[in-house]
DNA sequence: GACAAAATATTGAATTTTCAACTTTCTGCA
DNA sequence: TGCAGAAAGTTGAAAATTCAATATTTTGTC
């Protein structure tokens, strides 16, 4: 038999702790670089998804930001005590929020831009454009597909 | 131009993005079956890099299981106190720390192993056994330049 | 139209994680 | 040998996250 069962697999060779382990290194990485402007990386989720100008529910926001929604509440009550962001209510529904960047938020995530574009440069400079096209595709399909069942 | 310019990249296809969402989801999924036993999956990378049975110290411990040095302390600290694990001085050096599984926690991870065989057998199931394993040879050489550099 | 159930967001308490500082032990070198 | 600096791990306080419960508004149904 050429491979182990799979109840014999190390830790290291399981895909979530291969996701776990990519994903922990490469988000450390942003980091760094996120950190000379003092933002942590979902603040720059938020930012950027934000820059679009299109106003976000809460629930939309911590769907698109990876977040759960108490975690995104306390996280946006902090952005807005920073003046970054800024809560709107929705006229069509009146239960939800709409979130949008202020011009301090628009002007940092102006000045983020530039760093996450420079990360994602090295990491295709590093690893190559192939590969890593090829890692995304893989990585979508496998989030189509588990995110649907 | 076929390709947008990276500085217009929108978020979700950013690498950093995708590891994030994929690492989330399918943690998720494991983390609901680890949940009969009340495990989370911290705890479980803790107790199956331990089966092996050769006693780790804190910081191989720490950067086998991806945690920080204090986050680990902790996590030990609660699983000492649930009788799953012990600390033993490294007669080596004495400043290390050597982790070893008790009984209880080796019969918690004989438990465990078939719902985290389950789960990788159920992605493998959906997704494919070749895109599973070209996933995991791309995240695992991606690692491997990442850490070196 | 009224009311039960669902959807949206927030809150407060409890838990967990992080950061910086600290203790102990070891290593290298004068 | 003795000592300065490095390495390993822990600790306490502060910050962030999570869980369960809550308030408000909307939807669907009779």
């Amino acid at each position: 038999m050429a491979k182990p069962a799979p109840s014999d697999l190390p830790l290291t060779e399981h895909l979530v702790y291969l996701l776990a382990q990519a994903n922990r290194e490469v988000s450390r990485q942003l980091d760094e670089r996120l950190r000379q402007e003092g933002v942590p990386v979902e603040q720059w989720r938020i930012l950027t998804i934000l820059s679009s100008g299109k106003g976000l529910s809460m629930g939309e926001l911590a769907e698109a930001v990876l977040l759960n929604h108490p975690t995104l509440t306390k996280m946006i009550d902090r952005m807005v005590s920073e003046a970054l962001v800024y809560r709107a209510q929705d006229p069509k529904d009146r239960r939800k929020v709409l979130m949008y960047l202020s011009d301090r938020g628009k002007a940092l995530a102006k000045r983020l831009k530039p760093l996450a574009q420079s990360h994602e440069a090295r990491i295709i400079q590093n690893y190559g454009d192939k590969s890593t096209n090829e890692l995304k595709r893989l990585l979508g399909s496998l989030i189509e597909r588990s995110t649907s069942t």
